[in-house]
DNA sequence: ACTTTGCATGTGCAT
DNA sequence: TGCACATGCAAAGTT
């Protein structure tokens, strides 16, 4: 076919080429359409002619450009440019695959396109709900494979039996035995999760090495519950009717990012006290073909909430975007900005900048007039919504609350609603809004679905009045939405820094990642290239014997087990996988553990909660915040060790660490995006910098030792030779290495002020050092290099002399030079 | 004086 | 660096 893949991104506008066309291409429709012809003629959306002639190829956004790993095997792919031609596969669950996990997953596909009574290999039905074992990330293909074949038996015969139906009326499974097999499966069915999916995109690369694959694009969509991999996001689309469907053969989309930091689903708890899944559905691509909606405007909704709204209108609705309302879009003026590319996409194409009027009905059936129009901007358009004051308020919105668009199909009129924000995070994050109910607790409402859950479901007539009663200055302070992620009153600093040390505890290394050993002041780091996961709470405690031990609950039978330190759990733990101890395996075996023992145990853990609490509620002037307030955690951490100390044990995070550890290790953030600068001066930083200056010094000082032996094995040279030697190479720079070496060494040979990088098994040496001129020399000249890698860093004396500070940062480390000295 | 309108600008974020 | 978007703000319109 000879079709060229090219990213054109970043190459300035370009003019469709098309002459019946000639649309400008904004920067986001230039994402690598090209001619066949090459060059960098670039096609766009409008006029549809693209997809005939060409390919797309998007660049995969990875940190690491134009390298994106295969999601099956994690080999390292080419981005996809000319030169990667045939190289991988975009795949319908998402991700991509090299060729050769892409041809294996087609020859599954074509091998069994019968479902299987495994068909749920590598799942685990819970409550009707299908879930994948977290923690078989190597079985996940095989649950692909079960779920692509349901999906695809699901899809082709949605296909087959009408388009224009939005359900799904005889998938191949028969209903019943779906229902009885697999009840969520059937449910999303029912309300038209497994339809006809917009991700529809031209079969490329492998397609293009097995033409003769009968397979048609297979596209289904799964809600996150059938999530094949942890944390990785299946987009799902709710519905799609033939038209749209018939279009998208012809509508290559973009596949956006799935939404950090990923969790993209939730259960949502209904009034019923009913746990429902959220739904985070990637709206249908429409109009324009314009579906690049940034996952925050996905829309969510539970299966409860769709078909309640379907019923409410005796329709079938569509969720098409939400949006939460910015102080401006809920205020007086009555402007709603809209999302550009959901005003492109699923509102009436204007060229004027007056707009359109446009009419648009509510849950309740009450049609509301609002202008739709737009304003140039920066050479792009701002689309608003005028008018909107009293709808808004008729579903007794405001700032921070969700206003959800929907369509009504067939028919496509608009639907607008709106749900409460929860209590505590969704106000707060309007970023990321990926957890409406990041609690769980079933705080989000569908408003306008009923009254009732208008004021019910969001928050308690309480908390709405509350709200609504918040003070000028706190209003004045939440304007921003934006910003108000970051503002916090004091008790939610408080509770955060309580959370975030309980979270602490949570953390396991991810299963999928191996750790890299590293060698820190001669103890070993495992450091993961993947951030943490939440594992189960448990705790260390002691025996009478002295020997240490962990403590976990089952979440079956709610019995405690004894557990090796070392033992690591997934967030959800029963005694079945209690591997460590077969006799206590089985929930109905007897609990081993004195509940006097227990009880003891959790006194003093909860008095030693309570007096951080009441420590930090006396002593809290000025909030602190960010590494500051992990400073201040990490100072409340070490009462913790303290008043808990017979209760903590070592994992294997790192030799020093233990649960709810607060040291320099701990709290680094995992890689990857929030990882300091080079040149950061926080005391995170600067405690880093410092250890790897001792370091180094450290290992500085055993090579001239070593060398320095050697040589008068040999012949007796003057001790300071070599020494001065270097410090001749720049006095004033030795100057400086002298004073901080100095320092350094009276700091840590001066009581009470410990020098937390020293080994107290090496204390002696630096002391000797200290008292012997020519090993200062050495010294110093070891710390050379040092101070020249570290000028560049802005360490200076200040930050030397500021160590004392950071103290608290590394508290388990004192802890350990307590325990060691 | 107050409200509405239209645009400009600052900020955050993705690339 | 560019885009999207929240919001500021001045001009115009209305009471």
């Amino acid at each position: 076919m000879g079709i060229q893949k090219l990213n054109l991104r970043g190459m300035g506008s370009n003019i469709c080429m098309n002459q019946a066309c000639r649309v400008t291409t904004s920067c986001e429709w230039k994402k690598g359409w090209s001619l066949k012809s090459g060059g960098f003629a670039t096609l766009c959306y409008s006029c549809g002619s693209a997809y005939e002639n060409s390919v797309f190829c998007e660049t995969f956004h990875s940190k690491e450009s134009g390298w994106r790993e295969c999601t099956v095997c994690r080999k390292r792919i080419h981005c996809g440019c000319i030169a990667s031609r045939y190289l991988h596969e975009y795949m319908d669950f998402g991700g991509i695959a090299c060729i050769s996990c892409a041809k294996r997953l087609e020859i599954r596909l074509v091998q069994s396109m019968q479902i299987p009574g495994d068909i749920l290999n590598g799942t685990v039905v819970t409550n009707g709900n299908p879930t994948v074992n977290e923690n078989q990330i190597g079985d996940s293909h095989v649950s692909f494979g079960g779920l692509l074949r349901l999906a695809k038996a699901v899809e082709t015969d949605v296909v087959s039996s009408g388009l224009d139906q939005v359900k799904v009326d005889k998938p191949m499974l028969k209903t019943g035995d779906q229902n009885k097999r697999f009840p969520h499966l059937a449910q999303q069915c029912s309300s038209s999760a497994f339809v006809k999916s917009d991700n529809i995109r031209p079969i490329q690369g492998v397609k293009d090495t097995n033409e003769s694959s009968p397979q048609p694009p297979i596209n289904f969509s799964l809600t996150s519950s059938l999530l094949p991999f942890p944390g990785r996001n299946v987009e799902g689309i709710t519905e799609q009717n033939k038209g749209s469907f018939q279009k998208e053969q012809r509508s290559r989309n973009i596949l956006p990012k799935p939404p950090k930091p990923s969790p993209t689903v939730g259960t949502e708890a209904n009034n019923n006290g009913t746990v429902s899944q959220v739904r985070v559905a990637r709206p249908p691509a429409e109009g324009r073909g314009r579906n690049q909606l940034l996952p925050r405007y996905w829309p969510r909704i539970t299966d409860q909430e769709l078909q309640q709204l379907s019923g409410e209108l005796k329709s079938t609705i569509v969720p098409l975007f939400e949006k939460i309302l910015s102080a401006s879009d809920a205020g007086r003026i009555g402007r709603l900005v809209l999302p550009k590319a959901c005003a492109e996409a699923y509102f009436p194409h204007i060229t004027q900048s007056e707009g359109i009027p446009i009419r648009i009905q509510d849950i309740k059936g009450k049609e509301w007039t609002f202008q739709f129009r737009f304003w140039p901007n920066n050479n792009s358009r701002m689309y608003v919504l005028e008018g909107v004051t009293p709808c808004i308020q008729n579903m007794q919105l405001e700032a921070g609350d969700t206003v959800t668009f929907s369509k009504i199909v067939p028919g496509g009129q608009l639907v607008v609603g709106g749900r409460k924000a929860s209590n505590n995070g969704d106000v707060q994050d309007s970023q990321a809004p990926s957890i409406p109910n990041g609690d769980s607790t079933g705080e989000t409402s569908f408003s306008g679905v009923t009254d009732n859950m208008v004021t019910n479901g969001g928050r308690t007539s309480d908390d709405s009045s509350m709200q609504r009663n918040t003070s000028i200055p706190e209003k004045k302070k939440l304007r921003n939405i934006k910003n108000k992620r970051l503002l916090m009153n004091t008790d939610e600093a408080m509770e955060l820094q309580i959370t975030w040390e309980e979270a602490q505890e949570l953390f396991r290394p991810s299963p999928t990642s191996e750790p890299t050993i590293v060698m820190v002041e001669d103890h070993e780091f495992e450091e993961f290239e993947e951030p943490p996961i939440f594992g189960k709470t448990t705790v260390f405690t002691s025996r009478p014997s002295g020997e240490q031990e962990q403590l976990a609950q089952c979440d079956n039978c709610s019995k405690w087990r004894r557990l090796p330190l070392n033992a690591l759990l997934s967030a959800k733990w029963t005694c079945s996988e209690n591997i460590w101890d077969l006799k206590r395996s089985s929930c109905s075996a007897p609990e081993d553990i004195n509940p006097r023992d227990l009880e003891s145990f959790f006194s003093i853990n909860k008095d030693s909660k309570k007096q951080r609490f009441s420590d930090n509620k006396t002593s809290n002037e000025g909030e602190p915040c960010g590494l500051d307030a992990l400073a201040t955690a990490a100072v409340l951490g070490d009462s913790i060790v303290e008043l808990g100390e017979s209760s903590v044990g070592a994992t294997t995070r790192h030799p020093r660490h233990r649960p709810g550890c607060t040291c320099i290790v701990c709290i680094q953030p995992p890689s990857g995006k929030g990882k300091h600068e080079p040149s950061c001066k926080c005391n995170v930083c600067l405690t880093v910098r410092r250890r790897f200056k001792t370091l180094m010094m450290r290992k500085k000082k055993r090579q001239s030792e070593r060398e320095a032996e050697l040589a008068l094995g040999k012949e007796k040279v003057p001790e300071d030779i070599a020494g001065q030697a270097l410090l001749s190479i720049n006095p004033l720079e030795n100057e400086v290495n002298y004073n901080d070496a100095q320092i350094e060494l009276e700091e840590s040979s001066n009581g009470g002020q410990l020098d937390l990088n020293c080994d107290p098994h090496k204390e002696d040496d630096l002391l000797a050092a200290a008292a012997g001129m020519s090993l200062t020399s050495l010294m110093n000249a070891a710390t050379l290099p040092m101070d020249m890698y570290l000028r560049p860093c802005m360490i200076s004396r200040n930050a030397v002399d500021g160590e004392e500070n950071v103290g608290g940062l590394v508290c388990g480390d004192v802890e350990q030079e307590r325990g060691d000295g």
